[in-house]
DNA sequence: GTGAAAGCGCTAACAC
DNA sequence: GTGTTAGCGCTTTCAC
């Protein structure tokens, strides 16, 4: 492998004229830029990154750190990441923590990666995380839907406006002759998900019947996918209250409540509407279509992107925000003659 | 940052002593090993990972390269990678390609990754891609579906075997009355994908009526998502042939074909059967449910990232392979009755 | 068993 | 404009 040095040689100039044609870092001569040129073309030279992290102190590197990596609602945040990563010559690479995230950190820290996006929807793990971030004072952005926590000065925030759109939802709901809807949170008591409060806030004042009963927390660890889903909606269907609509925490719990409710032998939406949230992919072709609310994902990772590197260069902070938007489908309709000996 | 001599100086040993400890290079007496840990602790040291890249020439890196990271296919293959990077201290890198690869090589290569694996549909990129990384000797592994292709002895390959699950399928079809299927390809007329091959040959055995311009290829560049699959079929469609059946080369496609069936006013799988292809989670939900050859994705990601560790550590190389297996949901039916005013 | 010291490949003063 | 050189933090012989 060749090295600054040997294409010094070859062009017959110092390491730092080197240094300076491949960086651009200081102007040099038309005719020794030529020569180191083709001296890098025919040693087929390659910097060494490592030795130039070790000097610059700087990875150019970014990592999303997510709980799950499979659901294509971080995909699509991944790719809009990568996009402007790559267009400023960054790396994105990603970690996925199914499960405790403690050696992620670890990694994390002796990778010294220059920011972090932190999208993990366990919210203990989560402000760990972002403690022995900061405390390196390693730049993080968190997905959070709750503007009440206080972060500390390295971290920004990147989040979800769901006020309007969960505002719209339950209009929605109610104007079809809903009143009683259940939430499948996923998540533990006591998330800083805004969802929680807006749904209760909106429910008060459209006049739903409220029941905490309706509203399923998860079990640890604490997933938002599949299975929790279907888990939740049984967990929900056992406790035998009488409800007509059902929100989930995102698409893939809603996919694991129809599959719940279908084996309930209830219908879609005659006897039971649903509605999640994220507008994957999916939720276009599913069966039905899901009503939901749709969060620009490519954009938000983009957003993501930039505020890290806003942290990084300029040390200067900021927060992003990005608007929910209720999308309805097929999956929603009116309240309907519900077959009661369905379960 | 603390640094390693920081804490060599704290425990009042060398710093040859505390990378020993650190690494469990060498025996170092329990009182002095006790001593650094506890300087380590103190000082909350983190080892410098670039200034260990520099020595040791390894980045415990492995990037996986890849067409579109949002098709949760890749999602799930890449979490497969990820669980045993992860086991082994090694971090995964993602890089999409959407668009021509150039840049991404050139990154892939300062970085000095460890090993990459190339997830790109196109051929013509990843052959420009796989030739440019074992000029640099970075060990690769390729997802290959064709055996005949001759690699450099960097390259490991991982193929999925669809011999059988595309006899099944077809057979299956025969059985149920199609005489004529069509193939959505997405790909360039050329490509080393075994499914084409295998589709001829199991039509010809079998019975089918074949007909090259039933089998419908890609535009550039080549993608294979839902857009594509939604072009081909208008494609297709407007050749005007008979057919009953459509195969196309992932589940995106089908789902992509799926819509313009319906907008031709076409029932399925009363007018026309769909066969998906890799099993993505959403096959099973989506409307209707999609018949397809279903993919082991995780085992997949973690027999990639064992490929290339044996060729990173042993230099020995070796291929793998998964198998497809056929699994039969609602998009596909009997020959019916068909609306031949439908379009 | 432990430590000194020579690099690894590059950057960035600082001289020339 | 171009070259010299002192590190960056760590690993790893090689002495002791």
């Amino acid at each position: 492998m060749a090295t600054r040095k040997d294409v010094a040689a070859l062009a017959g100039v110092s390491t730092a004229t080197v240094s300076h044609v491949i960086n651009q870092t200081k102007y040099v001569s038309d005719e020794l830029r030529a020569k180191v040129l083709s001296a890098v073309e025919e040693l087929n030279y390659v910097p060494n990154y490592a030795a130039q992290m070790m000097t610059t102190k700087k990875t150019n590197q970014i990592t999303m750190l997510v709980s799950d990596i499979s659901n294509p609602y971080y995909g699509e945040i991944a790719a809009g990441m990568e996009e402007v990563t790559r267009q400023n010559k960054y790396v994105l690479s990603i970690s996925s923590t199914e499960g405790t995230p403690d050696n992620y950190i670890t990694t994390i820290i002796e990778r010294q990666t220059d920011g972090v996006f932190v999208a993990v929807t366990n919210h203990i793990y989560s402000s760990e995380i972002i403690e022995k971030l900061t405390r390196q004072r390693i730049p993080v952005v968190v997905a959070t839907s709750s503007e009440a926590i206080e972060y500390d000065e390295m971290v920004s925030t990147i989040s979800v406006n769901y006020a309007t759109a969960m505002e719209n939802m339950l209009t929605y709901l109610y104007d079809m002759g809903h009143r009683n809807t259940a939430y499948l949170v996923g998540l533990e008591e006591g998330s800083d998900d805004t969802r929680i409060t807006l749904f209760d806030r909106f429910q008060h004042e459209l006049g739903f019947n409220t029941d905490r009963q309706l509203v399923v927390f998860g079990d640890f660890p604490y997933r938002t996918n599949f299975e929790s889903g279907y888990t939740s909606m049984n967990k929900l269907l056992e406790r035998d209250l009488d409800f007509t609509a059902v929100f989930c925490t995102n698409d893939l719990m809603a996919f694991g409540a129809i599959k719940a409710i279908r084996e309930a032998n209830l219908r879609i939406p005659e006897d039971v509407s649903i509605i999640g949230c994220d507008n994957i992919f999916f939720s276009e072709t599913s069966d039905p279509p899901l009503t939901t609310i749709s969060i620009p994902k490519r954009e938000l990772g983009r957003r993501v992107v930039e505020l890290l590197f806003g942290a990084i260069e300029k040390k200067r902070l900021t927060s992003s925000r990005v608007n929910g938007e209720l999308l309805i489908r097929a999956s929603t309709g009116p309240v309907g003659n519900k077959k009661t000996e369905g379960r």
